[in-house]
DNA sequence: AAGATGACGCCCG
DNA sequence: CCGGGCGCCATCT
């Protein structure tokens, strides 16, 4: 489940920011942002400054959410204030036929 | 098994 | 724009 998750985060280019929520619905479990954020903490190598939260906020805590801008901001990703220009820089993924699984 | 938690999302004031 | 409240789901204790 996880794995599907990484996949599609690692599927966002450089210079372009995704959320949590966009990321849960690709992957094909809409509504699962939270577990979104397991896949991110998780042992893997995925691309987590470029995952931010609805409207571009970044929510990570103290230093975490310093760095993650600072390597946005280098990847090229402009920030309004505390937030990141969605419209120009939020990612626009395919319609990976969005197949919810049957949430039982 | 039940209760609490978490880098969330959306609605309301 | 910001803060608070409620709902969502998998994982942990």
């Amino acid at each position: 489940m996880f794995r599907k998750m990484l996949k599609v985060i690692a599927k966002v280019p450089q210079g372009r920011v995704a959320t949590y929520g966009q990321i849960a619905k690709l992957a094909g479990y809409h509504g699962y942002a939270r577990q979104v954020v397991w896949a991110l903490q998780g042992p893997h190598n995925a691309p987590w400054h470029r995952i931010v939260g609805a409207g571009g906020k970044i929510l990570l805590p103290g230093q975490a959410g310093l760095e993650q801008r600072m390597r946005l901001e280098m990847e090229g990703v402009r920030f309004s204030g505390s937030r990141v220009n969605m419209k120009e820089f939020a990612w626009q993924a395919k319609p990976a036929k969005s197949v919810r699984k049957k949430r039982k």
